[in-house]
DNA sequence: CTCGCTACTCACCGATTGGTGACAGCGGGG
DNA sequence: CCCCGCTGTCACCAATCGGTGAGTAGCGAG
């Protein structure tokens, strides 16, 4: 009926450049993971979809189903994908520091964490999602988060055991809370409860309070 | 022509409810501005948009247009609401109170702003929109939410003045973002980087680390 | 009662979304 | 060699989105 008409709107006519994408399955699979993470880390999850992803990663959207079995099997391997992240952060020397207190330690730790979240707008904009979703999708993908800062922090630590009088598993949830929605609200609107945070000098500003604080738990 | 059979369907008949709406403009505007803060506080900013809105509102989406201007008008005026904030939170004996440190003071505010955001659905939604989208409507919404809380702690903290030795300006920063984390956190997931944030006891333990952190750099 | 203003509703628009079925084309195995 | 399977492309679907123009219904003034 219509095949007709439609092989002749197909017909390669005098236009364009077809630029025939080359039959390569795992490269076109690879294309839209880094779409995906290009995408998520760039613009956010609220334009985060299988149109956008498939745009991006200049690939028909069906491949996506076919290869991750959607989004949601998709934002699953970007989750997974996460777990390379703990190698690339780590410096190598890392069971090498001789870190003499846990006030030390957890003032490094502190310093760190700021410093890696900052600089990767990836798990930033994950984080964030965590805060304003509460999906299956978005709990799975903060669970992989959670797991490679949580291994990320704990390959630091190295052997030092916490001091006995405080809870430090509280507190450290606590420092870590404040940690990352500095760098929220940073990214997001340049400031924190009228604290601004654009230049590096802000931020010295920011990470000399935030020893202070940590000081002051630890000692 | 059609008129009749619209009128059948909107007569009282034996069916549903008419329940035909009152010609009274100021109860369709307080109508939206409820239903819009409403909307934002049980579902958030995702789908949070002028279909949404009026449905909630029982009323023509074009009546948001007319009296408000559109989706950017009603942000604006959740926005001035969001000025009697204070007189709903203000503790009537605020000037009353005799905290003889800067410290028991910090102690107490943070304690209190703890609270008082876990128990507004409405502010944690706004704050979770700031983090997550950097729009000039978003901006505008979340001048009027900081301005409301900064002038919350003003009122609360009366004319105690911050010790010289410490930025306290900037350490407060830190606090109050990590109060604001761990609120969201919780919200969200019932959780902050492995920390168990659901029951009441442990919250009590997340206080009792928050008061902790604040007497270590405030003594 | 009639007229006119205003509150209100409806129908429609183009764009975009997630999702699916059908088809084209290359390449390797029989 | 032919055929089948895999990769990739396209057209199409229903639903929803924000936004607008036109028209209806009720109330008060004359």
């Amino acid at each position: 009926m219509l095949n007709e008409a439609v092989i002749l709107e197909n017909s390669p006519g005098a236009g364009g450049e077809p630029e025939r994408r080359v039959r390569d399955r795992g490269a076109t699979e690879r294309a839209i993971l880094a779409a995906a993470k290009g995408l998520l880390a760039e613009e956010g999850f609220q334009n985060f979809g299988i149109n956008a992803v498939a745009r991006r990663a200049g690939c028909d959207k069906q491949l996506i189903y076919r290869y991750y079995g959607g989004l949601d099997g998709l934002v699953e391997a970007i989750g997974t994908d996460l777990g390379t992240w703990v190698k690339d952060r780590i410096p190598e020397d890392a069971g090498g520091m001789f870190l003499l207190t846990y006030g030390d330690l957890m003032e490094r730790l502190s310093l760190l964490l700021l410093d890696a979240l900052r600089t990767d707008p990836l798990m930033r904009r994950i984080l964030a999602w965590e805060i304003s979703e509460n999906t299956e999708q978005v709990r799975r993908l903060a669970e992989a988060r959670s797991k490679a800062l949580a291994l990320w922090l704990e390959r630091m630590r190295g052997s030092l055991a916490p001091p006995k009088g405080v809870d430090a598993a509280v507190v450290n949830a606590v420092v870590i809370a404040a940690i990352q929605h500095l760098v929220l609200a940073a990214a997001a609107g340049g400031q924190c409860a009228g604290l601004s945070l654009k230049t590096s000098k802000d931020w010295e500003k920011a990470a000399l309070a935030l020893k202070r604080i940590v000081r002051g738990v630890y000692g």
